[in-house]
Formats: C-alpha cells, structure tokens, sequence
DNA sequence: TCCAACTCGTTCGTACCCGAACGATATTGT
DNA sequence: ACAATATCGTTCGGGTACGAACGAGTTGGA
C-alpha cells in the first residue's frame, strides 16, 4: 500500500515536489521518472563519497582504481577494453587508472601475444595483496550502507537498477541510427 | 516469486558472483550488499553518461552545472552552502561549477546583506531560459531510461535509494565521535 | 604487394571533484 | 575592546573523466 506512511524524507520531498511543479507549471513532467533518476544519482554519490573517504582513503585509492584493482584481483587479468567496460570507464580514463596504479606496483602493463595493438593488464601479488587487505573493510561498509535495507528489498533494489541498465544498453548501442527496434525480447 | 526467471544479465550476474567467490574463498561476504552497492553505482554512471551525451551536450553543460542550475531554477537563488548539499558536491567543486555558469551568463554571484562571508548564487534570465529549453528533453529521456519499471516499481526504487540516503546521513554526520545518539527520532 | 580502412591504446584539452590549506569575515569569551 | 575561535568561499594539488585527435598495429582488398 504505496503512500500509507509518511516519513520525514516523504516530507521532504512532497515539498521539493511542489516546488518543482510550481516552477515548472503548465508543462507536463513524468516526476517518478525525475525522482528514480535523481535518487539514483544521490546514492551513488553519497555512497562513493562514503567510500572513499570511509575505506579507500587510508589506502591512497580512487573508487575507480579501487574498482580496477578488485576486478583485476577477481579475473587475474583482462584486456583494457574489458577493463574499462567492467569498470564503467572510459579507455582514456583507464590508460591514467592503469598508470596510477602501475606507478604503485599494483598492475603491469603486458602486450597482447597476437596483437599488437592490444593491452593486457595483470594485477601483481602486492596489487592482490592490496585488494585482500581492503575488501574485507569495504564490504563492511556496503553492508552497513545498506543496512536499511532486508535481504529481499535489496534484491529488488539491484533488480530495478539492472532494469535501468539494460534499456540503456540497448539504447546506447543500438541507440542513434537503428531506431524502431521491435522490443527488446 | 523472485528467482522464478532468469534473463541474459542474471546468468551473467551469477558467474560474476561464483568468480568472486571463488577470488576470495575462505571470507564471508555480504553479497547482496556487493552488488546492491555496485548496481547503484554502475546505474547512476550509465544514466548520467547517456545524459550529458544524449541531453547535456548540446547545451555545453556538464551534469554538475545542469543540476545547479536547475535547483537554481525552482528556488531562484540559494547559497553556496545549500547549493553544493543540493547538487551533492563539495564547497570547492561548487566553485568551479559556479565560475563556469557565471561566465556564460547563467548565474551571478550576489553578497549576503548581513554576512560578508556567505555568498548568494541567483540564476539569471538567460539561466532561467536554459533550463526551461533543456528540462523537457532531459525529463522525456528520464522517462526513457526509466521505461523498464512500472509506476509502482519506480516509487520502490526511490524509497529503496532514500533508505540508503538517510542512512548515510546519519552515519557520515554523526558518524565517527558521536556514537550511541539514541535514534534518529 | 601494398595501401586504404579499421581498431587498438594513448595523448590532449577542458572540466570536475575532493580534501587540505588559506584568507577574509563573524562570533564568542573575557 | 580584543584575541581566540569558528565559519564562510576560494585556491591548490592530485587524480579522475569525457570526447576528439592521434599514432601504431592489423586486416582486407586491388
């Protein structure tokens, strides 16, 4: 029964919503789309601040390093385009990445046996090191972040939010061009 | 009844989880925290990416000042303090973002009438006509991005989100000293 | 063979972004 | 009144972050 309570943040944001459809009367505003968007986009700010400053400063990393470092630690090592992709990254922003970490011996950079033009990254023992000695910490902390949350609404949390992902990759790739795609399957 | 499907992602999802389970065998992790807090992320990045590409771009406006400009928008003017809470950046990035729209016309910086230090930021005319040019654009693709979820599922998503907020509130203000407050009341 | 078209990672320019340090202003205690 | 303290916005250094341009490497035809 959706709107049976109203807590303070409820409040809150009825009032923002006023707001906003006062600024903005006469036109037509898909508010829920607004407010799932802009919440999104809260908690994960809130959240990597967390991090970083809770977690991964004491040991000199970046959430995006960090996120390259635990995927390396997972697969032992993955070329750059992987990389960038698992990472939610660009691959300019990943040679810096790389570069950071290689500068700290965590990561080496390794050419491709076939293909020239090709990066392989592998993590090194002081890089895996490093990963096992903060993991247990971070994980902590997404437990704690999410400690509001029951087993099962953070299932429905991730299940939403990988909705989100994959109207955006069919978007994205498909995107520009190839228009008027009979639905997603 | 969850688990009663299993798209493309899911499968994927699940040797992502046996892989990092298999990395870090012998530790106990809380995974659906992992990976509640790492949808979170991956989705705000893939939103506000298809964003500033899709929407922003055109305009030359970053997600940061978009966002300044559009809390900006609906209350008129706010200082600096409440504005870098409001768009969820720091006091120095505010800086640099409102430097930008100043430049270009969007904002301008007025002083406080009784306090020398504090700054208020009032959004101009031609500020005020940027917003309302870009905000049918940008609410049609929060819409677009936001397409997978029904109605109700979209208020789960952000009272989910909010629950993560509101713990992180209490955390990173109270947080470190100031233990043991009796509830948030 | 050889060279156009393609596909990599890197570099570049610009802008963000944070935390720490800083200078200016305001407040408080005495 | 005035020095210590607190609170502002700004500056600074280091590190992302993007897209566009680039150069090296590969591939597919003429």
């Amino acid at each position: 029964m959706p709107g049976a309570f109203s807590s303070d943040d409820d409040v809150e944001l009825r009032q923002a919503e006023r707001d906003v459809t006062l600024a903005f009367e006469g036109q037509a505003f898909d508010f829920t789309a607004l407010l799932a968007v802009s919440n999104v986009f809260r908690a994960a700010t809130a959240v990597r601040n967390h991090m970083e400053r809770e977690v991964l400063r004491a040991h000199q990393l970046s959430w995006s390093a960090f996120v390259v470092l635990f995927v390396l630690r997972v697969w032992g090592s993955k070329e750059s385009h992987e990389l960038a992709a698992e990472a939610g990254i660009t691959g300019g922003t990943l040679t810096g990445v790389v570069s950071t970490l290689e500068r700290r011996g965590f990561v080496k950079r390794t050419s491709h046996p076939s293909d020239g033009r090709r990066l392989v990254v592998k993590v090194t023992a002081k890089g895996r090191r490093a990963v096992d000695e903060i993991m247990p910490m971070f994980n902590k902390h997404e437990a704690m972040v999410t400690e509001g949350l029951t087993e099962q609404t953070r299932h429905e949390l991730s299940r939403h939010l990988r909705t989100i992902l994959r109207t955006l990759d069919v978007f994205d790739s498909d995107g520009l061009d190839g228009q008027d795609r009979p639905s997603v399957d």
